[in-house]
DNA sequence: GAGTTTCTGAAGCGCTGCTACAGTAGAACT
DNA sequence: AGTTCTACTGTAGCAGCGCTTCAGAAACTC
């Protein structure tokens, strides 16, 4: 029995997207060149490893064993990468690293700036994602950072995160803005609770924030806009058509002319972490470094510190702050 | 950073074998694509592997680390074969066993007929080998099996096992044979302390039979002739040149007119082991039904069952009494 | 210093493994 | 039912990887 590693890894793609065309897609090949890939497998193999009888292939028992085996093996050569990177000292190659629209504009694109200088041999790629679909991304290997965020206040990150890890970058505390132009200028929640609101889609921390506001001063809030994207929403508050709950974050690049009250409490706020896949001999170098500068920028930004404090160096790899996801404070 | 695990195979026979030339060989490469292959890993990689000061290339502590990773790889791959023949219910494909050529003759060839039956689709390769060279190769993948020999009560066997595991399969008593021709016919080693003796080379476990039993009747044994394979010694015995020490499963397709002494207990015993790579999930299914064939044998042919009794069913795989080795009793 | 051994590099070639394209079959929609 | 869409399989052909062969350089041995 053969049992060539590179026909793993395609057997190991199929397991994880659930299709040989999806699997394909996620190795940057055509579906036949998996299909053909997997009939030589079970070839060498000597039984069948996909349940052909559907449209969409599925593994037998065997090829979910045989798949098990591949997720292993692809765990070791993270774990050389790791290694290796870390016996050169130098922080060197590509970091794939998807974050949502505001983290991208006011997080991320300082700290790659940062690093720019600090390390010019990184290699920073940058994909704006978000959601259960990045952290599927960062299992494949396609990913190696997805900047998360979830409301702390509500429940627990919305995908299945185990055998990831994830460190604190932000606390992030959402405020009230108002535009400018309303007179008698609000002062309170009090002054708010008749007016219109740019809300965010109800599934949203936002939109979830909002309704805590609400509940907590025994009003029901008037959901004039619906606005997804923090741009839209500041641009909204700014033409007087609502206020609107927003975090810190947002208003990081934002005109002074549409802010108003200052941080409001009780809405609560949304952390914002790096997550990345676990690996049982630490963090790897190359994300570390990464997600080290997004602290520092989350700090200058005047963002509240996380609760445990990091002060990771960045190139040691040595800390071993990162708590798994799924630890509750 | 790359690691195509087909180029971390090759690095990790350079670690095994100490060397491109003896790598290639056991990859069946010519070491020209030995070295072209560790070239394309070391850029991949970014930093050198190999350390080319010296003629013979060795590694790094890069190359080492990434050479263990390699290991852990392969290991992985064999854990996932012992899975999926487990997995098929049915004992198929190639499985080398090396042995000392005494062992092959009497306890391999039997055994292996005897699996022709009952395993008809496992296709057995023998290699006559024996020593640390077969336990080297036993871990480089190219033997699976090696049944292996030490003088129970001398030290322990020749070379480090770690990594390794092993069944007992016989214990084997020696005995002294003399001509029949001689008179008055021997009935006591007290009437062979004159007499000469066909001795093995005094590293063997015979040859040091042979002073053990000197030692404790008092006399020097007059080593005659000097012979390392029993076939050999039985010949010189039956012509009438000495008397020798040989194990019972020797005469087991010997002439019954050179026999003569009984088992002489002082002299010891040899245990006949099969040593096979130790797997945290438990034996291989092939290499176990070939030492369970061995095993039976050894029943079969009278050679004292071993201390602790192995019946372990031949297609299950479920039995764990494999001992590590270096587990004294 | 000659000989031996070991690694490296260039040239060339065969085979693996890919793409492109066509074909088949399962699932969904009307 | 028919139609359509999507997913997988198979064939033909091509490109590139990785091998061998051969030659050369460097290190150890006698």
């Amino acid at each position: 029995m053969e049992l060539d590693p590179r026909r793993l890894r395609v057997l190991r793609a199929v397991a994880l997207r659930g299709g040989m065309a999806d699997a394909a897609q996620l190795l940057h090949l055509t579906p036949s060149a998996v299909s053909q890939q997997l009939a030589q497998l079970e070839r060498e193999v000597g039984q069948p490893l996909i349940d052909r009888s559907r449209r969409k292939a599925a593994l037998t028992p065997a090829g979910q064993v045989l798949a098990a085996r591949a997720e292993r093996i692809e765990h070791e050569l993270a774990e050389a990468r790791r290694e290796l990177t870390e016996l050169s000292g130098r922080l060197t190659g590509p970091v794939t690293i998807a974050a949502f629209s505001s983290a991208v504009c006011h997080l991320l694109v300082p700290a790659l700036l940062e690093l720019a200088k600090t390390h010019p041999d990184l290699e920073p790629r940058v994909v704006e994602l978000e959601g259960p679909h990045a952290l599927s991304e960062l299992r494949t290997g396609a990913l190696d950072l997805v900047v998360s965020e979830y409301d702390i206040d509500g429940q627990v990150p919305t995908a299945s995160l185990y055998g990831l890890a994830s460190d604190p970058v932000a606390d992030d505390e959402y405020c009230i803005v108002t535009p400018t132009g309303w007179s008698p200028q609000p002062r309170s929640i009090r002054d708010l609770t008749a007016r219109p609101w740019v809300a965010g889609p109800p599934e949203t921390a936002c939109g979830r924030a909002l309704d805590r506001i609400a509940a907590e001063y025994g009003f029901t809030a008037r959901r004039a806009h619906t606005c997804l994207e923090f741009p839209t929403v500041l641009a909204l508050v700014a033409a007087g058509l609502g206020a609107a709950i927003v975090p810190m974050l947002a208003l990081a690049g934002a005109p002074p002319d549409a802010v108003a009250l200052p941080s409001v409490p009780v809405a609560g706020h949304r952390r914002i972490t790096g997550v990345r896949r676990e690996l049982p001999s630490g963090p790897e170098p190359l994300t570390n470094a990464v997600v080290t500068a997004l602290q520092g920028v989350a700090v200058g930004l005047g963002l509240m510190p996380v609760t445990t404090p990091h002060n990771r160096p960045a190139a040691s790899g040595k800390s071993r702050r990162t708590r798994r996801v799924g630890d509750r404070e």
